[in-house]
DNA sequence: GTTTAGCTTACATTTACATTAATTCTCACG
DNA sequence: CGTGAGAATTAATGTAAATGTAAGCTAAAC
């Protein structure tokens, strides 16, 4: 995975002294594959050339104005933007915003401020967070391995696939691991519905569970049953 | 894939009124999961039980400062954070924006700045920006090479180009590879909407990319269906 | 010993997926 | 602006795995 120091940034602003201070203050900080640009004609070809992976843009520029120069990006290819402006009227900021500029920083800013904006706006960018339910877990039971993801038991005889309900269950009385979980509540979780008509369907549902799970599935080590009140997943060792 | 608007927010202020105030203007603006807290303890609880995916964060709070409760939360998983504050020393919006806050906005703010300030964290945080440069993977499935970059397939028999959704089917499965990718995810990924509609033109695509892949596409050794669940990728060799 | 709750097995049914072909869409090219 | 080839979608039908059903069985509880 590419470092966030990696990323190219291309600066346009008309003002070279300005440039300069921010080539030197991101160059200071780590920031090396620099790009700038002082009007939007430049500032177009550089964009197309460099490829930068973050636009730092001022608004104001002597052939046009840095909103336009946005779309005009945003046509080409998405890319996080930055505005750096010195006008801090609020419809400015709304515009460019509007846009879909990722920040509106007004000059005069800190370097330190300007610094840590962009490095949450490249951050965010390219390392997005991820989303909780991405990830199901995997565990042991036993010599077994129960993979959620795949939705696979591996035993030492080989892989086998759980089906729909199978993992339905499952994947409930792992939620629940270590307590009872009652007929309702396994119903609920497989068919949205009630427990009732489905006693028996869900008895042969656990007893092809402990098909695939147990190594003696008449006499459960792992998916034990607590009669007169539910199941329960035992021995679970989380990897 | 989530809608920018399924997402959960948390905001955390002691003022009840600007509590209110958000809850309002948020809700107007479409989003709907929301949830609120005004100790920091509660926050934690909330931040618990309710996984928001954007937690709105105003820097003075009774039982403690907003700064600490940005450490706890990041201490439980990665989540974005704006901070909202009255005050505006440079030193306050330095430390929020050090610490790894996303934002920081001071009051009194617009409204439509700060929706689009959260819209601009969200869109990023949780749609990131597909990098051009990135090269995209190499891999084999058996005897058979699939080179992502240029969208085709190599077997002993020839090369053969994977057409647009095919590869799009593809990619979305290699990134998830052992992995069960339910229906709509596959939906999202390809045609950016919700399976409805779309169920049977998956299993077109599905057959026509197992025909290129597969030795024998009536029997997959490749892109296995898992029944009621989902299709995952087996068998990837990374080159 | 009786009762009750749960187990087990075989078999019927259903559902989800596979398959094929026909139709519509898209877009490069003349 | 048509035209045509390839791609995408829709529709219709087939099929096997997954699920549900039922009937007999077993073992714990009292």
């Amino acid at each position: 995975m590419k470092d966030i120091f990696d990323l190219k940034i291309l600066i346009v602003d008309d003002e070279k002294e300005l440039i300069k201070m921010l080539d030197g203050i991101l160059r200071k900080e780590g920031f090396w594959r620099l790009t700038s640009a002082s009007t939007c004609e430049e500032a177009k070809e550089r964009f197309g050339a460099e490829k930068p992976d973050l636009v730092l843009l001022d608004v104001m520029l002597p052939d046009g104005d840095g909103f336009s120069l946005l779309k005009a990006f945003q046509m080409k290819r998405e890319v996080p933007v930055l505005f750096l402006s010195a006008k801090d009227e609020d419809e400015d900021r709304l515009l460019g915003l509007g846009l879909g500029a990722d920040d509106y920083i007004t000059k005069p800013f800190l370097p330190k401020e300007l610094i840590l904006r962009i490095k949450a706006v490249l951050r965010r960018s390219y390392f997005p967070v991820k989303r909780q339910t991405e990830e199901k877990p995997i565990f042991r039971l036993g010599e077994t391995q129960i993979d959620l993801n795949g939705g696979t038991v591996t035993t030492n005889k080989g892989q086998i696939c759980l089906t729909a309900k199978e993992y339905a269950l499952l994947e409930k009385l792992y939620e629940n691991k270590g307590n009872i979980v009652t007929g309702d509540r396994l119903c609920q979780a497989v068919w949205g519905e009630d427990l009732y008509g489905y006693e028996n369907t869900l008895m042969v549902h656990i007893r092809r569970l402990r098909e695939k799970l147990e190594p003696v599935p008449s006499n459960p080590q792992f998916l034990i049953t607590a009669r007169g009140l539910g199941y329960k997943l035992m021995g679970v060792k989380d990897e």
